[in-house]
DNA sequence: CATGAATGAGTTTTCATTCAT
DNA sequence: GATGAATGAAAACTCATTCAT
């Protein structure tokens, strides 16, 4: 997957993640990431200075990624609500695919007990912050979006209605439709926000 | 504060609470928690079975004064709007007193490795989804709230909203006023939800 | 049962073998031992310096019993068998009515990790040894036992054979009728060591 | 010794039994058994799974031992008196050899806190019991032994009285010499129970 | 007499990490 | 690259005992 990442250590990081998302951070240790990987402790050394710098990569991988896909974004030239559109699509199928990825971006309070680790954690929030807040300003400045309320509210609506369905989506084991919820979910919001 | 709990187990699920929230769910061992009471953490087990049973405490005196709250909340003869603005008020003077909270109640993926506590903060969210969702769908029958779009969507976008808020200023580590930023977002969704 | 006790005292003696018998002396916690008897740790210690004070005196009031009836044995005008099976008797009737008393008597292994109570164990076995020796010597002196075979042997099978029945009765988890097996035991013991 | 089992795991099995000998259940701990080999407590989690996977080792390398002894027995065309000589010899030498082994076959008390174990342990008192009694059983046949009395009562008497020899050896602390005890008790039993 | 609360030392076990091979 | 063996620190929990009330 990362281009500098050698595919022993792109092994490791997957382990990493499924063992954090299916049992969770305190179930995350060594010896259970080796027995996944099916080779020893010692082993994961080789490839990782230590614990912490394996989940430095895990946050450091999802932080590469999100850079690429806001910048893509921002270059394309779509209206607003189809940049949200493509962002709702852009998780949903993420998620539908590797739910793993779910217990690391929207659980913040996992890295709680490092300081690099929360920053990064941190960071991965703000990006997203930003990336819908400088959409919507656009889109209110075009007249797409109203102008009602403020784009941080709308920010944190259109951002925290997608954050919470996939919590639940979570919460209930995955027993819904993540791709059918988010479009009817867009389309709503479409719907409140779009200037009639 | 709970009144089935002695003195000593209030100020053991108190400090709980704070160790979770201020360093972390690995950094809270009886040790940790022993220290920060004062005294040994033989004495900890006095006043609960085991370390498991903390976190129950913890969980289930949040579960209690959730239904209680709603319950509340439900006799009450107000519009809909004041009921969600008494859910956004008092979630904000909660957290404002005792910030710590936040980690316990918006932290589902802390206690994932417990069948038994991942049930309980289940159980939180969906409390929480509920007492949402009724109150809009009751607005919507009075025709006080917005019937352009449901009344899940709706939910997800409120509640949703005041999570992400309470989650950034965690995250900002509390450079803001809580209660300024609520009550503005509160604003803002009233004028897009309300029945014009 | 025991004079120089109290009440309580006895009472604590009687739980203390029923745990060590039930449970195994691992499980012979002062902890134990107050849920058993249905009054608090801190109490215990009103009636017993401490632990190995309990077990000091539950061997203590072996030996005291076993004194007693060694020499109440000593002093009856019957013959040598007629002794031997009063012991058996005894020892089966005692077992039957309170299986406990086994795991205390036939286990010197239990008190090992003390001086005192090792002591106490070896006076156990050895009081036995030499009740069993002097009535077969006596036996042996008024041609009522054989005599091609020394007394100290004789000793052995005849104690031996009764210890390892009860203990096979005990492991067998008191599956066969002790008294019945006992007198079989013992009659043909008399059958191979009477002179003819 | 046991060929399934690594170096160091029959090197942890023999501190097992010494400790449990010498000190007794109480005080055989890791911490204790760590010292005793040399190296760390965490060393001794890379050979056994826990502390009762050692104590099954234990109990198992006997009933294996004890098992192709029996079965050695059995294909031996010697007599019956002969086959007991046998196993008079073996014990008295083994445990001349290794005293320690005798707190852990005579001692069936130890093991009583643990279902598994205490059933290992029950199996070799059956083992022993089963092959002293179809020894005796086919001595009675072939005009051997004695049919004077039953072949349970005999087995009681034979292997009664080589175990407590055995447990007053253990008792005065290896003050005789047990070997010439045991082929002393022999000579005995034989003169018994032969057939004039 | 009995209890509730506390303690210090110890228990088994797990953890991240290192190192010789 | 990978392994087997080891370690020191720390985890959760238990134990016998004490003491104020």
């Amino acid at each position: 997957m990362n281009a500098s990442l050698t595919n022993r250590q792109n092994e490791i990081l997957r382990a990493s993640i499924d063992i954090i998302h299916y049992d969770g951070i305190q179930r995350f240790t060594i010896k259970n990431l080796s027995n996944r990987i099916g080779f020893t402790e010692a082993a994961i050394y080789r490839h990782f200075k230590n614990k912490n710098d394996i989940l430095c990569s895990v946050l450091d991988s999802f932080i590469i990624k999100l850079e690429n896909f806001v910048s893509s974004l921002k270059e394309q030239e779509i209206s607003s609500f189809d940049k949200i559109k493509s962002i709702y699509d852009r998780l949903s199928i993420t998620f539908t695919e590797k739910p793993a990825y779910v217990s690391i971006i929207f659980a913040e309070e996992i890295f709680k007990n490092n300081k690099e680790l929360s920053k990064k954690v941190g960071k991965i929030l703000e990006l997203n912050n930003k990336a819908f807040n400088s959409i919507i300003t656009k889109g209110q400045k075009n007249n797409e979006i109203t102008n009602e309320i403020g784009s941080q509210e709308l920010t944190l609506m259109t951002m925290g209605a997608l954050r919470l369905m996939v919590k639940n989506w979570l919460m209930c084991e995955f027993t819904f439709n993540l791709k059918t919820k988010s479009e009817k979910l867009f389309s709503s919001i479409k719907i409140l926000l779009e200037v009639k």
